[in-house]
DNA sequence: ACCCAGGCGGGCG
DNA sequence: CGCCCGCATGGG
């Protein structure tokens, strides 16, 4: 069992993060539940609210339950100081409605190259068509295991799988035009072994190093640089956050993305992709913009 | 029948 | 440079 401040489980799951695996989730009255496979078997997690603290249990086929706490932990960002962080973000009234309303909302820790994936298919593109995608592709491309009940389940594809698949058999899974960017992602992916370990370089020279891969630009890049190498000094600025901080911190006028940039760096220096995930749910659930 | 979706790369002025 | 356009595809 663990007990945590400030964790919402179906919060964190829903909130429009990369979500790499696949999983289940329920809520019955103040408990919930999330079921989610992994390359190591299957996590079962169960969690209770109780004042301010949540009691998380999980279990795990292929895990023992410590190993299976510690991936949850680690997945969730359990380790990570919610208040603190609150602390550093609450610089203004909107952010102090958006952690107010958003309370317990954790940034999730998934895996570098799942991460890059899923965010290569994001570009003009919906959440909804993007795990369509990604379902197709683990159909078409993932290893085929059996959990130990016999259900048999698909991994997500591996680079080493997309590099030697044609154009053709990527872009039947509804890639469009990204077929491309996919494929030489997986090629770069085996060709240069140092992007599995760019958690270990600074946040700049990693996005760098990811920038030049076709099909990544700046909002992609900190995509993943935030949930796959869990760099929290990235804020990815797509359409909704560069219309929600126009409308909230610049009266509405139109500034450059790069402006943003300088903003955010400024106004939530160290903890910009928590306020980053604040301002975009809160302010996609409430619409402001 | 439209219109849009968590951008990006290339081409133009 | 800064801006603008096309891009595949499924769902509203």
């Amino acid at each position: 069992m663990i007990d945590v401040k400030d964790f919402d489980l179906g919060l964190s799951f829903e909130s429009g993060q990369p979500l790499t695996f696949h999983a289940d989730y329920s809520r019955k009255g103040h408990v919930e539940s999330l079921t989610y496979s992994t390359i190591s078997g299957e996590i079962r997690i169960r969690s209770m609210a109780r004042g301010r603290s949540t009691r998380v249990y999980a279990i795990g086929k292929g895990y023992s339950c410590a190993a299976a706490e510690e991936e949850v932990v680690r997945r969730f960002g359990l380790d990570e100081d919610l208040g603190r962080i609150y602390a550093r973000m609450n610089t203004d009234p909107f952010m102090e409605r958006a952690i107010a309303e958003m309370a317990g909302m954790r940034l999730t820790r998934n895996d570098p190259w799942e991460t890059t994936l899923c965010f290569i298919i994001s570009q003009f593109n919906n959440i909804k068509r993007i795990r369509l995608i990604v379902g197709n592709m683990k159909g078409a491309f993932g290893e085929k295991v059996a959990l130990d009940d016999g259900r048999p389940i698909r991994l997500f594809p591996r680079p080493e799988a997309l590099a030697r698949a044609g154009l053709g058999k990527i872009r039947a899974c509804g890639t469009g035009f990204r077929d491309r960017y996919i494929q030489n992602a997986a090629r770069e992916w085996i060709a240069r072994p140092w992007l599995a370990e760019l958690s270990k370089l600074p946040y700049d020279e990693a996005k760098e190093a990811l920038l030049e891969l076709d099909g990544i630009g700046d909002k992609v890049a900190d995509c993943i640089l935030l949930f796959g190498y869990g760099k929290r000094e990235a804020f990815p600025i797509d359409t909704w956050i560069k219309r929600i901080v126009e409308h909230v911190y610049f009266n509405g006028r139109r500034k450059r993305v790069e402006q943003i940039h300088r903003f955010a760096d400024r106004r939530w220096p160290g903890v910009q992709g928590y306020a980053q995930q604040y301002l975009f749910w809160f302010g996609r659930q409430s619409k402001v913009g």
